[in-house]
DNA sequence: CTGAAAGCGCTAACAA
DNA sequence: TTGTTAGCGCTTTCAG
């Protein structure tokens, strides 16, 4: 078998440097951008690329180099997380700055149960932990450069750059009680997220600081989902002594919430203020425009990747640095002084 | 230099072999599960590999076999899609459907007007082609496995799944008639894409169909994003003679037009009929819930990364397919009889 | 400035 | 059932 040529596979270098005059050597120098080749050679070969339309096959320079600038972006299949506008957003920064620093970009929708498969990937970013710790464990055990983007990961030597939802939650709080609010209720999303937990944290803590009792009949637990938040929102409004605002760990269930008190014949901000967390452009179309948190997502994503990339060059020995971006309140329509 | 081992690389598939006290081939047979390896290599070879947390080469396996069963998903960057809800469904859907087949996911926010790089990819799934025909054309040319997703291709050879944009539109025009309506208005989105080309197109086709007359004055041209919508909305809002009914080419747009129409002290849907498209669960917060149209757009992504499945595999000769997906009129609250 | 030759890690005939 | 031996297409010393 030494059939060198194959009509009906993809020319290779060798087809190049024979049609070039030259050896594969020079042709690879002239692929890799190696200024020492001849301009006259250079110029040849580059002609003879563009003819035959050579494309040199990454597998096998990868193979030979032992490089690979592959990075996965694994977001966790959690419904949650993909009815929210977050994942989009996540997956836009990401991907465009992916494109900026010439990354290959791999798209894992994961099961958080099964084990991490790294098809080659040369470096993970985790878009948020939820359920799938395990999987991160795993790729700092093998040694894959990793970042954790959404989660600020203490306890693990891990890069990570995460959205400061405690102080984001404090922000809410504390303008509600600019607003005179004493009595603020508060939606929680699914406690298997970092970030509603911390929101959490971040509501209770702004209560004690402003020395107003926390209140267990004031806290609504949900999942994130527009049927629980429904239903919270129902048992909020027709309780007794009831809150005059809430936060709402999400902007889509805020929506919900609005809904439902319009139904039951509340005015907003009238009968109860409303704050959500996000900035979900959704909240800008109702009757009563939404106040709300906003996270700098794409920023978040971009950084990651431009960490990862760090990280991915041995040269520049990068440090594990572990960031938490600062999140802003956005004032709208749905809040007021209290009577 | 024949140091086989390097401690500080990677296990190969040599180690492995030399320490189940095998050869290579076989360890590979393991690894492909070949059965005629003896259970009792089987077990030692497989006892190593997890040993050593053996990882076979992809590139190298990839370079061996000339295989790869990478798909690419290009998606152009063009702003009007990533802002939809749209962009989420179709990676959702192609994401999880590659899982599945056990594919790898590359995925590509291309700039429409660059050439593209397939990085190894075996095929190509084009989410849309706005501005970037020329993408498409490159990768036909080169024989590249390809699928359009959103639009149908009619002249090019290549197999592509889209929604019936117009038969979706007609239906909408014939449900306002229905209701009484004879002065129908419609905000299209932008023409660079095909669906609201064809939106436009079903709708001229049905006012045709129920002997309305077409009213270029009744017609406003947007690109689909918020602002123009509400430019247009203005305009149609303080027309003489002004239309009963509406038709916008994405609910987020006709989100917008409800609101201009609330500020303007107008009533949804006595005052002005709405239906827009997409079924963006957007729709669903305001007042007054937005009548739609809805995409199977799931399916649509998940049959895409199906059929280029099909066509990788050359074995079932697969030909090229091109196919239309049915909409559904999902009647909500904001269409009235007119008076 | 250029080329020969030795791999990178794996698969796939072909023999045994 | 197993091993030997060529490659897959490219990079990279090392000579020249």
């Amino acid at each position: 078998m030494r059939t060198k040529k194959n009509p009906s596979k993809n020319v290779s270098i060798e087809d190049v440097a024979r049609l070039a005059g030259v050896s594969i050597t020079t042709v690879s120098r002239v692929i890799n951008k190696i200024p020492s080749v001849k301009e006259k050679n250079k110029a040849k070969v580059l002609s003879v690329i563009k003819e035959l339309k050579f494309q040199p096959s990454i597998f096998a320079q990868r193979l030979a180099t032992g490089k690979s600038n592959v990075v996965a972006l694994v977001i966790p299949r959690y419904e949650g997380v993909f009815y929210s506008f977050y994942a989009l957003e996540l997956i836009r920064g990401v991907g465009t700055m992916c494109e900026v620093l010439k990354l290959d970009l791999l798209l894992h929708l994961t099961d958080a149960r099964l084990p991490l498969s790294l098809k080659g990937a040369s470096g993970i970013i985790f878009a948020d932990i939820i359920g799938n710790r395990h999987q991160l464990e795993e790729a700092l055990a093998q040694g894959i450069p990793s970042v954790v983007i959404n989660n600020y990961v203490d306890d693990l030597d891990v890069s990570c750059i995460a959205v400061d939802n405690a102080g984001g939650a404090e922000a809410v709080v504390n303008y509600l009680v600019s607003l005179g609010h004493r009595k603020i209720a508060h939606l929680t999303g699914d406690f298997v997220t970092q970030a509603a937990a911390k929101r959490f944290e971040g509501y209770k803590r702004a209560l004690k600081k402003n020395n107003i009792e926390f209140q267990e009949r004031y806290v609504f637990k949900t999942d994130y989902s527009r049927g629980q938040a429904r239903q919270a929102a129902e048992d909020l409004l027709k309780m007794q002594d009831p809150a005059t605002a809430v936060f709402v760990a999400s902007d889509a269930m805020a929506l919900e919430v609005m809904a439902v008190a319009r139904e039951t014949g509340k005015n907003i901000p009238k009968d109860l203020s409303i704050v959500g967390f996000d900035d979900n452009p959704s909240g800008l179309y109702g009757p009563v425009a939404l106040t709300t948190v906003r996270q700098p997502l794409i920023k978040m994503a971009e950084e990651s990747v431009k960490e990862l990339n760090a990280i991915l060059d041995p040269k520049k020995k990068a440090k594990v640095k572990k960031v938490l971006l600062p999140t802003e309140l956005v004032i709208r329509e749905s809040c007021q002084k209290v009577a």
